[in-house]
DNA sequence: GTGGTCTAGACCACA
DNA sequence: GTGGTCTAGACCACA
């Protein structure tokens, strides 16, 4: 289980982590009562102060997508698949449709616009 | 020639004023040498302090995209046609890219994301 | 708008805060759309480190509790009162359950748990 | 003698544990000279480690409420009596305060609060 | 002026 | 070992 950060990427370190926890669960990459990396041992290879991994465990945790007991590390939480993971085809349709109404904007034939995104999602690799 | 912003969006009423601009250009609404609408007249509707429009069309004209010239309206520079309006599908694939990251990232194929992108411009109407 | 903490009450300053908050607004002394206090003007006098404030401020602006304008000072939410002011018999009913359970579990007879109760709100001032 | 203990209230469990003997000391339930399940036969079914339940265990003996003889189980101590059994009442009065002062700051009337209370005590049964 | 982020480092409770 | 809290102090974006 590897995250990667940007700190120059204008967006928050501990959001960045967040986001991409989340995508872990909604991808099935991380499963409901897997643990995740400690703090300290996520941490040190990143190059980020611990406070910062703590502060997104800890929202994850209040929005109830990692479960924590005492002393034990993290785990997933279990309704976070439902709430992550089931909805797949809605994160990406979220991301989506600003892009249509980009193109609606620039008056952009729709499938001009679908060749676009066609084009790149084949240079995508699966990361 | 309407504006709109959103103060919750997270995203600083500035930028999304700068982009609504060079959203309006790319599409043709506003043409090299056509007037923007004062501060004033922009900042009560949106209720919004004038600093912050004066700091958005400031940013434009550091950009090349707006001209002024003391004492007349700010307009849309000639150049700001070719910034922008020529490369109106760039734009779109600034604001696809993510997606088709996402995409691979959640497992979706390529022809159910074309699919989905597909449907939701269909159901989008230039607003 | 006073708040006060206890350092060496256990309970975390920041969960303090947001409690205080809370409360505030269900008892109407703050209602939607009051700024509150700055953050800085709320350190000084309670000797709290700004970050500590920050953080209770933002985890309540997660809840929905609190509305955040780049540049302005938090406001209550419109939504706050309906979450909070509305159910303050809720709120005082999720403190009272237990109070209900140990009277039962140590045998002692419902008139005699509500005769102490009602000899400590008569023993209560308003504060 | 059955105890129960949940992970996720924020409680930690030794202290869930400590307060349940307490509780059963005070209702009568365990007797002076009365063994205690000893520490594995806790762990198992608690599914905690035994450690934990250890813990309680050490931190009630020396609060005088536990007593230990080398090699026979714990048992209740004959002084544990006088000090739980008899203040039943003052145990219910340390639980009732905070739901007095919250009341208070809700400004619900003592009345008001003092029904709800008796509502709570009437369906309540004896677990 | 407003709040937000991050670091470095100390300290603590829990298991 | 695990995560959580807090401080002190720097720095930033926004209005």
């Amino acid at each position: 289980m590897i995250f990667v950060v940007d700190p120059h990427s204008g967006v928050p370190l501990f959001q960045q982590l967040m986001e991409q926890v989340k995508l872990a669960i909604a991808a099935g990459r991380l499963q409901p009562g897997d643990a995740l990396p400690s703090v300290r041992s996520l941490a040190v290879p990143l190059g980020v102060n611990p406070m910062t991994i703590s502060k997104a465990y800890n929202l994850l945790q209040r929005e109830g997508i990692l479960d924590h007991r005492p002393g034990k590390p993290l785990v997933v939480a279990a309704i976070a698949e439902d709430q992550l993971g089931a909805r797949r085809l809605s994160q990406l349709e979220k991301a989506l449709r600003p892009a249509a109404a980009l193109a609606s904007q620039l008056a952009i034939e729709p499938d001009e616009a679908v060749a676009l995104y066609r084009r790149l999602l084949s240079a995508t690799k699966e990361s």
